[in-house]
DNA sequence: AGGTTATCTGCAATCGTTATCAGTAACGAT
DNA sequence: ATCGTTACTGATAACGATTGCAGATAACCT
């Protein structure tokens, strides 16, 4: 069977398991070229526990995201891989937004990684501590935990994406301009929210069309009708993830809402289909896969340099993609939103 | 440290690394609720690597993706990993299209997980052995092998999507019906080849307007240009993948083709933005979660019931989706297609 | 050839856990 | 008091690989 170990190559050959042992980590031995072909042979491969038990380590690095069917973290978790290197690996772990399973995961996941790298979408309300009792490296993607400085980061400028977002609205003339955003209790929603709101004052705006969800698809098609059965309805909104953003989309599309001629929209986060859509869509972009990448490598700088090495933190930069949902509210056709029944 | 040792539960507690272990291993024991105490106390938490060195079994299922950031796969992903259970965690390898990396990763990931589900997009062309001779459990998706009743698999009705959107085009009165085709190296790419072209010959029509691509966007973009800059180009098109149906659609638009009014189409697997493009976008569409979740649970047998059990293969359904991409041709505008630049 | 290094080798301990096996204590029955 | 049964316990040998140590071999120099 396929339970071959290095005593048997050891026995074949003619040697100690020794030998065959430096042989693998590199250093020089005589019978080299039949060590070479044993291990052909028999087809033996190292065993991946033995090795970890004996030094603790394990070569993967796993990546906790709340739903890899979003396009970002699947953004995430491919800029990530791409980072890993050939002597690692990346375990998933999708905790499909219950806080439960994360900590489970979590716990699972002691002894069978090196660190892990987490992209909650959920944020850890109570227990900071939570995370800093964990033995392992824990690097932070789109994130920032009650700890600070505790814990490397690989963020994106979400205040700035929010404020460029909300500007450009205000540049074409709006004055009655929405916000759809994420829970304030994590990090991305607070700092979306706080663009957002810095740039309505220093315009001088109102915040009263802002409305707090949960950065799902649900959530997006549920504010977004809520804003549209307001008597006086917005002449823009700014959505504050992709997954909201075609909840809201969605919602337009039900109540035969125009884009931009009734309501100019602007999304955080590209989409990759978001050119297809009619109108394209206006987009906060960012490299999602840059990010991972990012969080990858302060991962590995971490393991690589000792546990005691300073955190780090990365951010990386939003852009304004300008599409077609954005129009300036002299050109809108008068509103004549249809209302929900009830 | 959080080097805690079952041997230091076992001295605080008095009593013997056996009696520990017993504990964990769910047998009673004398001082159950001392041992409770001081597990929690010192933090501790069993080696996993010594675990999997005794047992042999690692308590991880590894998942063999070309490219998570395809809908399919992470859909595929997510549904293996909400069949998973409790006790056992997905690690994700993500090849990246390379044929290169999808053998380094099967040999590194021997010894580290139980059992490997593997969604490859490119067929493994020479060497069934390959994976005949890896000595773990293996379950296909979306595939067969030369090998054929070696694995369990996990597929679709390939051949029934593709005759179900073919007949679609067919009864609104298409003559000229193209095809943009996967791979007929691989088992969906052929599948689906094959569907298109029986239903066609059951129509008497001919194939003429089928062009083998790759399934990618940029594949299905390519492809999507030829069929336009032919002399006579095709009244209808099915795209065989949603890459290639979001590569043919912008194609289009860069063309300024009108859907349905110039060409009708049609994609195999739906998008989550079918609904919001214009038109929407008619489809033939299939559970990817469930097939994914079919995919761990024959893993999961295999695993619990012994190697030697007899592979199984499961196949999930597809469905047409009428939406707005598709109309008669009777219906159609006069053809003056802006032709390529060359 | 003899002596001195420089290389390479095998032995055995070790990583943390579990399985085996031989106890030992408690208890009722004889 | 002895025996048998039950119910638990502790010492120890694995699991497969790595590594320090000491010994063996080869290489080199005079």
């Amino acid at each position: 069977m396929s339970t071959v170990t290095i005593t048997d190559v050891a026995k074949h050959v003619g040697v100690s398991v020794a030998t065959i042992s430096r042989h693998l980590s590199g250093f020089t031995v005589r019978n080299e070229e039949k060590i070479r072909q044993a291990i052909i042979e028999l087809n033996y491969r190292p065993s991946a526990a033995a090795r970890n038990l004996k030094s603790g380590r394990t070569g993967i690095i796993a990546i906790v995201v709340p739903d890899i069917t979003n396009p970002f973290f699947a953004s995430i978790v491919e800029g990530a891989e791409g980072a890993v290197g050939e002597d690692r690996m990346i375990l998933l772990v999708n905790t499909g937004d219950s806080r439960q399973r994360e900590e489970r995961a979590l716990s699972q996941l002691f002894g069978r990684v090196d660190g892990v790298i987490m992209a909650p979408l959920t944020e850890d309300e109570e227990g900071p501590s939570f995370f800093s009792q964990f033995g392992l490296p824990i690097v932070f993607v789109d994130r920032v935990t009650q700890d600070g400085e505790k814990f490397s980061t690989a963020l994106t400028d979400n205040s700035k994406g929010a404020s460029i977002a909300t500007e450009h609205l205000i540049g074409l003339g709006h004055k009655k301009i929405a916000m759809i955003s994420g829970p304030l209790s994590t990090t991305p929603g607070k700092k979306r929210a706080d663009g957002f709101k810095t740039s309505l004052k220093k315009a001088a705006l109102s915040a009263e069309y802002f409305i707090e969800s949960d950065f799902s698809e649900e959530g997006g098609y549920a504010a977004m009708c809520a804003l549209l059965d307001r008597d006086d309805p917005p002449t823009a909104a700014f959505t504050a993830n992709n997954l909201m953003t075609i909840g809201a989309l969605h919602a337009l599309r039900d109540r035969g809402v125009q884009v931009p001629g009734q309501i100019s929209i602007i999304g955080f986060d590209d989409l990759d289909f978001a050119e297809l859509i009619n109108p394209p869509l206006t987009v906060i972009a960012r490299d999602a896969r840059l990010q991972g990448a990012q969080a990858m490598e302060l991962m590995i700088k971490q393991l690589t340099t000792g546990a005691s090495t300073p955190t780090e933190h990365s951010m990386v930069d939003v852009q304004l993609i300008e599409r077609g949902s954005c129009a300036s509210p002299r050109e809108m056709q008068t509103i004549t939103f249809k209302k929900a029944d009830h």
